[in-house]
DNA sequence: TTGAAAGCGCTAACAG
DNA sequence: CTGTTAGCGCTTTCAA
């Protein structure tokens, strides 16, 4: 592979020339700036940016720590990330913490080895003395959905309480007496919130009871069995706001192996926006985020911070939005 | 960030001892080994990749190429990927080439640009040419499911013929009398072996006939498309083998839709073995793929060929099972 | 068993 | 406008 050197010895300039009309620093001479290109078209010659990386401190690599790639929120996420790195000739390197702060401190320390320029995290066990750190090694960064501080922290998240409530509007306009909610594992701001906002929807109901809402694990198997648990309690619900897509579809199969017509009987409604929700019949009601949007624009965040924009460390708020499907759909 | 000098001062010894001792390479007195290993403590030294990488063409960074990773059967296999390249000390990189070769090219490109170790193409794009570029460029790569041309290349996938096999003599074993099948696109190889299992199968039957195979795109809507296309076409089919679950799961949307008893009318049998095919209700039965298994054997082959071990260059077949579930599961 | 020194490929003062 | 030079942090001969 050709190098810097090779260049400049072609096209008969030093080095720093040719380090001049790569970076587009400096004054150049028109002239000798169409003989390096030149050259640098003969040579195929591509820059390192292992070499770049030393001296800058910088590689246009970012990454994206996650908790798991294999839970349907994180793929689409990814996506955006990716495709708005890859236009902005950012690469992405991506880690799953398994939510363990653990696993996540350790990322971090291998990143900063590399020279990393800059960090997504889309998990929550981000803690105060990690961001600290990363403050002080001066790696810029972003946030999915909670900051551990409020401090220098750049956040992007969607209104998951207005969500909440949406969702409960809807169930109600469509007609359900008794709402019940899933709600996912409270150390989770999302989780948090969510819950927040059915309980303030609804607590002015006299058929409000807390025994409405039933914990669930954000996953599959959690929606299902706190749909049995539901039905023990409460046969008489006839619709359940569910805190994530993944447990609404787990809830919708309990509900479906009872015998139970969704949504005649009991309507469903979830939360994020997933594909899945889509999957499954009747297809899932649910409250999207926009999931590309917020990996797009944390992607966006993170660069323009690394290329020294100044970018406010604030939270960015996307909002959600109601799409009515199948499972609220109420033959009259 | 402490550097090699600072322990070296620290130690008192010269940094090429230090770089000895981390490298466990030549001689080092016992005694002066614990003095570097003090500093290194004292300091919290930890090597620059950066720096290694310009030293040695080597960054302990693989890539993970893929059509897209909003495709649910890539999730897991990255996941896979990443876990066995994290336990041995590597980082992945992971780009979306869509399935177009121009993407896949540039990628290589930037890889190249970044002395990446090696890389996993789980895309089916890749060509004759990249091949005989990356062993020009000498970069280690593996290919899932399908290689471009059998010398040097490295391959790991699953037996998708004697899975398209197992599928349709399940059908069989369940009481179905006229199954039919619906591929994905043909220019995929896995694809491509599913039809001919199928084929294989059924061709002796008399009720078998060119029209019970029909096209899909891998795809959710190409599967609900396609069940259309069957119903219309032949109303007595009492079985599916749908190439892969994604699609699967739109012809049972399809058929549920209908008001076709899935599985008393008709049986359906996926092939993938993701997630998704749990989602659903009734559960679909499916030729599963040790997806994880591929991913971490792509991972570990991979990183024994970087480190320099002697792999063969052949062909790595995964055994695939038959997961029966309720869609085959006819009551009798 | 250890150290000195060259070099990996590039950028960034600093002189001209 | 252009060239020289000193690093960036590490590995690796080559001598000692």
């Amino acid at each position: 592979m050709a190098t810097i050197r090779d260049v400049a010895r072609l096209a008969g300039v030093s080095i720093s020339t040719v380090s001049r009309v790569l970076n587009k620093s400096g004054y150049v001479n028109s002239e000798t700036e169409r003989e390096v290109n030149k050259a640098i078209q003969m040579l195929k010659y591509e820059p390192s940016d292992v070499a770049r990386g030393l001296t800058n401190k910088k590689t246009r690599t970012i990454a994206l720590i996650l908790p798991d790639i294999v839970n349907p929120f994180f793929p689409e996420l990814s996506r955006a990330v990716e495709d708005v790195a890859r236009t902005s000739g950012y690469t992405v390197i991506f880690g799953n913490s398994d939510g363990q702060a653990n696993k996540e401190k350790a990322y971090i320390n291998i990143l900063k080895q590399k020279y990393i320029s800059g960090i997504i995290f889309a998990s929550h066990n981000l803690n105060r003395d990690d961001v600290e750190y990363l403050q002080k090694i001066d790696i810029p960064f972003v946030v999915l959905d909670r900051a551990p501080s409020q401090e220098g922290c750049t956040v992007v998240r969607s209104n998951n309480f207005e969500g909440a409530k949406l969702a409960v509007q809807h169930l109600l306009d469509v007609g359900c007496k008794k709402i019940a909610h899933i709600y996912g594992p409270q150390e989770i701001n999302t989780a948090k919130d969510r819950l927040s906002g059915y309980e303030e929807s609804v607590k002015n109901f006299k058929w409000y009871s807390p025994t409405l809402m039933v914990p669930g694990n954000f996953k599959l198997d959690g929606g299902m069995n706190a749909a049995h648990v539901l039905m023990e309690r409460h046969p008489d619900v006839d619709g359940i706001f569910v805190g994530n897509d993944l447990m609404a579809v787990g809830a919708l199969k309990t509900l479906l192996r009872l015998g139970i017509k969704v949504p005649n009987q009991i309507a469903i409604c979830g939360f994020d926006g997933i594909h899945l929700a889509e999957a499954v019949e009747p297809e899932l009601t649910t409250i999207a985020q926009p999931i590309y949007e917020m990996g797009a624009l944390a992607a966006d965040l993170l660069i323009k911070k690394i290329e020294g924009a100044v970018v406010d460390n604030r939270i960015y708020e996307l909002e959600v939005k109601l799409v009515p499907r199948a499972s609220t759909t109420k033959e009259i």
